[in-house]
DNA sequence: CTCATGGATTGACATCCATCGATATTCCTG
DNA sequence: CAGGAATATCGATGGATGTCAATCCATGAG
């Protein structure tokens, strides 16, 4: 699941009016990005990964910034890739975790798509 | 608490090396915004305000579309009141909710000036 | 003043989630 | 193949959160 949405015709008219709120199931969708960033180590992770001089960042470079342990970080990674906003790339033993560039800005044009008509 | 963050610069250099991430204090403050827009039923509710031609909107309205008891959307209300993205207006006996128009941007702008140098 | 109405608050309850310890998996090295 | 290192996954647990029923507060009507 993803987190690039920008669903904005509605295939399921059941109520006859024209529907100019956002219907729930492209709520849902939209909760799972911003969930993905409500938290604040998550955001951390984002901006560690993002300060990097080469864009990406391995686990074990992030444990210990953040002062968690390392199964923890693995599940904020899993959290953020799952949410379209890192990669995760395998090389050898390590994992190299790199930001998506544009999935912040498609999340929020997803919702100023709507609070601004 | 409001949701307008700016802070950029370290005004706690505790490690001697600049830091160009995210401190824990920052993030949770930004958490704090994005945790208010991380449930369903609260997009629902900007778009539903944002939606209405007067700019405005008072809980009985937004209780049927919802489909969630009026207490429980007076409580998302107020979070979205006290994350900085509604503001509230009593007059008589009803509260009207309107948008607050640069919210959700300053937000944004929070979190990538972080994640894009 | 009394009552009715819209809304906010409280308490309870179920669920979700962040975190950790332990374990499994994958890959490199010797 | 054996061993070690980096990471992912699993199970458990304490805390946060969404929801509702009941209640309280404030305002306008009579």
């Amino acid at each position: 699941m993803t987190a690039q949405i920008d669903c904005k015709v509605p295939q399921d008219p059941q109520s006859p009016e024209d529907r100019v709120a956002l219907d729930s199931e492209g709520a849902a969708e939209l909760a799972v990005g911003f969930k993905a960033l409500a938290d604040p180590n998550r955001l951390t992770l984002l901006t560690l990964i993002a300060a990097d001089a080469a864009g990406e960042a391995c686990v074990c470079d992030l444990t210990e910034p953040l002062g968690l342990g390392q199964p923890t970080v693995s599940h904020h990674l899993k959290v953020l890739v799952d949410a379209g906003f890192l990669t995760r790339e395998k090389r050898g033993t390590w994992s190299y975790y790199s930001v998506v560039p544009g999935a912040l800005q498609d999340l929020f044009n997803s919702l100023t798509d709507w609070t601004t008509p």
